[in-house]
DNA sequence: CATGAATGAGCCTTCATTCAT
DNA sequence: TATGAATGAAGGCTCATTCAT
């Protein structure tokens, strides 16, 4: 599955691909930055953005809230921050799945839309916090978080688009497809079954929802 | 189309079925009363729920920001109204197409969901700050609030698999249809669509992309 | 003694010529600021500019520190109010002197710089805070207030110049003399004179060296 | 110039008159010493005291900020050592003139004088900041440094005093000088000038008003 | 009933200072 | 000795809410 060049970025930024050589003090300060990703994503998805103070995060670490403005510019940096960390993990969790030309027959294609449910539905099951600050609370932070979290969803909607295009110039999906627009429809769908997922974490509620969007997918809901 | 109880309620509750009889003072407070309401969704749309202050939509009216404490207990109270209103507006546009029952045929309900994909738009064309405030500034309220949004999109799932059930039983639909997960990834889409529409207002792609769900739904992406 | 136009303007400003007709709550407001004004004289003179903060002022006055905020935008502003204040309130006292040119005779002239020396000596006698927060704290708050301080001790010395001029033209002064420069040697001496007040307040201190002034700008010092 | 004691230790302290027989390490720590009261000073003359934070002195001078509180208590002590730095170096600089009792004719004094005059328009031309900071930033810092400036004017005071005694005792000065106020009157004149000079930086300005001055100290401004 | 002046809880942010490395 | 990461006191400022007029 390929991924928009910016996450790509981002993603390595987070913590990949650093020189090797971090001196101690170096990787000292990364970890602590991850921590105070990772205690600020807890603290707004508990209580919110809003809700949430930067003594509330650096109480939870233990360390003094001076110490925060000493890794992050402000309350703003630091949700945009976490947001970016959520995306990069979304994007690390599908990215694992084959690349859309991957794929040449339609069995083939089923089992990957599976494998790629399969994921989305992981990371739900994982972690519905992530979904939740994502999707719900993300957009109410402020205008430029909502465009972000806006260009995340186009963006996925590209990558199924590539999905489609690959189907039909292979002939295995209808030839008069209109692959943008499906694409969004199909990641609408997706998107339905992440925000009812976000409640609704049981796993069977999940599967069969799978199989409801993959059964649609391929043969819609007419009666033959 | 059937409406969950306490939205019929809150419907109420808005502006309508009031007793005839409502004194001069009466009718002048439920007016002033719909006008903050009014106001506030401008101003929450326009900067959002925290940006806002009580000051912003008492001046936006020419009140003293008093004055506002008089018809609403505070600024939680108001919010709440407002996406009481929005939720009622759309179900009110919604509910002006037939109920699940009112159609007997494959051809009739294809007719039927091309209306209601139609209201959906409209709805969005009208005014895209809509569904941006329902959708994704509300949700970043607070949590409760977010639940109430859930509710409302899980009734509309409800309301969308009364009519799936309506077709299997009718035999128009396919038999082995798993309706309300089915209803659960149909709205969806309309929710990707809804979402798509809040940044793109262009009628065309809200045409196209209309027509993309429903050959979707009907006939799926596959080749035949 | 003429003054400078954006000070008398700042001067009426502060209290006078008001519509006479001010409502009840327009003519507390205007009480109120003043108010403030003077406790953050009183404040600033006592502990200086930095050491003093917004919640001293309005303890001092029995307030909420959230009052202070409608009647001054932030610290910065009130600060500026209060040097704007003990400029208008020096230019008041000193104003109540005669005008340049309505003396016509060396004698005339002494007589009126002794009343101006003794307005001053009285200025700092009723309160040497004045100066001392005029000349010694405002200039360290920030680039922008020395510079107003600065601009006043110009706007002074563009005052004693035209005092001088009249005289050369009368005749009564040193035909060759340099009255801008020489004005500001002459306000330098005031300046001298008003900085040794800041800490002796005694007036017998004060009288002679009046005299001591006076002396020297009429006579000289060289044995003749 | 005879000088107060304390500045006399103070300028020894500051950099003159030490063991010759320093360490090695010892001559560093003193260099770094001077350049943290030289990178200070600018500091302070560029942003203000109050809006320079240790770590712009630090940086300024490439070291850890840290290491600045190795070499100086805390923040007061520096703008203590800076000031104290300003009033040595303006001694030394007037102190290159010769003493109070080295004159005997009015002729020598008036040169002796003019040779002061230029010294101080020199110091202010090669570096107005050092009036400036002295002068009118110094005495916002906190009520003990104002008292140290205060202390630093009076004391040139009692030397202007000095030269005065010496004039009228050799009969070139009036004999009825009042020394010490006119001294001060005289000093008036000097500060006036300096504090123009902050602004006005042209040597044609210092001149003229040299001359203003001194044409004021010897004969007044009445016409004969 | 309408108003808006008053209030203070609460929060973000800075920065002088300490101390372990 | 030099460093800079950590700290938290301190303070400016906002804004929802109350209440006297």
């Amino acid at each position: 599955m390929s991924v928009p060049e910016r996450y790509v970025i981002s993603l390595r930024a987070g913590n990949r691909l650093r020189p090797v050589t971090a001196s101690r003090t170096e990787q000292r300060k990364a970890e602590l930055r991850r921590e105070i990703v990772a205690a600020s994503f807890d603290c707004f998805a508990e209580q919110g953005y809003h809700a949430t103070g930067i003594a509330d995060i650096a109480t939870r670490l233990g360390i003094g809230h001076g110490t925060f403005y000493r890794y992050f510019d402000n309350k703003r940096d630091i949700v945009e921050h976490v947001i970016d960390d959520l995306i990069a993990r979304i994007l690390a969790a599908l990215g694992e799945e084959n690349a859309p030309d991957a794929v040449s027959t339609l069995e083939d294609y089923r089992l990957q839309s599976a494998r790629i449910g399969e994921a989305v539905a992981n990371l739900i099951g994982a972690d519905p916090r992530v979904p939740r600050l994502l999707l719900l609370e993300a957009p109410g932070v402020d205008a430029e978080l909502r465009e972000r979290v806006l260009d995340f969803i186009e963006s996925m909607t590209e990558v199924t688009a590539a999905y489609l295009a690959h189907g039909v110039e292979l002939g295995y999906l209808r030839g008069d497809l209109d692959v943008v627009q499906s694409a969004r429809a199909i990641n609408g769908m997706i998107l339905g079954a992440v925000i009812h997922g976000v409640r609704h974490h049981d796993e069977d509620s999940q599967a069969t929802l799978a199989r409801a969007i993959q059964r649609l997918m391929y043969d819609g809901i007419a009666a033959r």
